[in-house]
DNA sequence: CGACGCCTTGATAAATGTCAAACGTCGTGG
DNA sequence: CCACGACGTTTGACATTTATCAAGGCGTCG
């Protein structure tokens, strides 16, 4: 199925009904407060799956940061399987302690300075491109700052401070290449 | 088993053996970074039940913040339950699944004003004491502070702020009585 | 009674947010 | 093919929030 960006996948509240499997695009999801500040949870990319909070009602809303190829898949078809084979219980179990895990490690990127938190993000989807160090990030400023809790501003002049160290170059907006991964180890505390 | 104040009850990366229930006193768990900055990520009260992050590692450190009687169940016992049990299995899963949720509202409240974490925490203990409205904290304000973000005099002044505003009432350091509650939810987003 | 731990209050500093403007890029239409 | 406009990004000047540093108060326990 395909959703062009800035498309709601679903929204805060709704039925879970659907699980999703990324297979081309980005799709981030978020919660937000009534007077529009937003938190991006997460970004989801090619052969990720998401849509997995099984509260009956959606946690998060979704949707695509560019336009995206998704496969859905049926939550009854899910629940059918899980009543019946054990191990699928225990996978899909596994990942929801998965993305846990990962929003417990996105509770104390919030506390750190704005540079910590901008370099793990750039360690993060390094750690989840091709090749580690070249990344393409298909998210806006805008994106990115909701999901550290920062302004586009402060995410732009972090970065632009980072290109003048030389730890990284940003060669066009959406791609940025580590020139120093091991000195931004180093500030991912 | 009893477990005196500020005693470290499981630590990060240690194998995950024990799942624990509060019978009295409280606990934290927390992740710490190397210079010392801690995120608190929950607090357990009695009859509440923790230690269930079923990475094989635990991903979070727990303390009791004041003594405590608790209950100790071996991980072993829990697992041999799971693979005949499919009912168990659920259980855990969608408790897990609390947790995941509970992390969510969580990192929106880091990125919300001084004011309006320390009104949602109240909000939040006042929601799990018996008449809430009075609040008993077990907790230090260091402990609140780590919580949310925030260090104990923004906290202390926050909540002299609001005892200004007559929206609360602070007997003793760790009593609060909420005295406009509907005002406290409107400020809640 | 004194000492210690915890909490509160005050003055100041630093980090990040806000507001505003300029720049670049890309796509569209003349 | 070029010009224009929209959108996203960057940069700058300034405001605000919260942290930091320091001191004082209060209650508890030996």
């Amino acid at each position: 199925m395909l959703f062009p960006r800035r498309t709601e996948i679903y929204g805060e509240k709704q039925p879970s009904e659907h699980v999703y499997k990324v297979l081309s695009g980005a799709v981030c999801t978020y919660k937000l407060l009534i007077d529009g500040r937003r938190q991006v949870d997460a970004f989801y990319l090619p052969g990720d799956v998401f849509g997995l909070d099984f509260n009956k009602e959606r946690t998060l809303s979704a949707k695509a940061v560019v336009d995206c190829r998704i496969l859905v898949i049926k939550r009854s078809a899910l629940t059918a399987l899980v009543t019946h084979d054990n191990k699928v219980a225990r996978q899909l179990w596994a990942f929801t302690a998965a993305e846990l895990k990962h929003a417990q490690d996105h509770m104390i990127l919030l506390i750190k300075t704005a540079e910590e938190r901008v370099v793990a993000f750039l360690l993060e989807m390094a750690e989840r491109s091709n090749d580690h160090l070249e990344i393409d990030l298909p998210m806006t400023r805008q994106d990115i700052a909701d999901y550290l809790g920062l302004t586009i501003e402060t995410v732009s002049r972090t970065l632009t401070q980072l290109q003048a160290n030389a730890a990284i170059s940003v060669p066009s907006s959406h791609r940025i290449i580590l020139r120093k991964p091991a000195a931004l180890r180093c500030l991912n505390v």
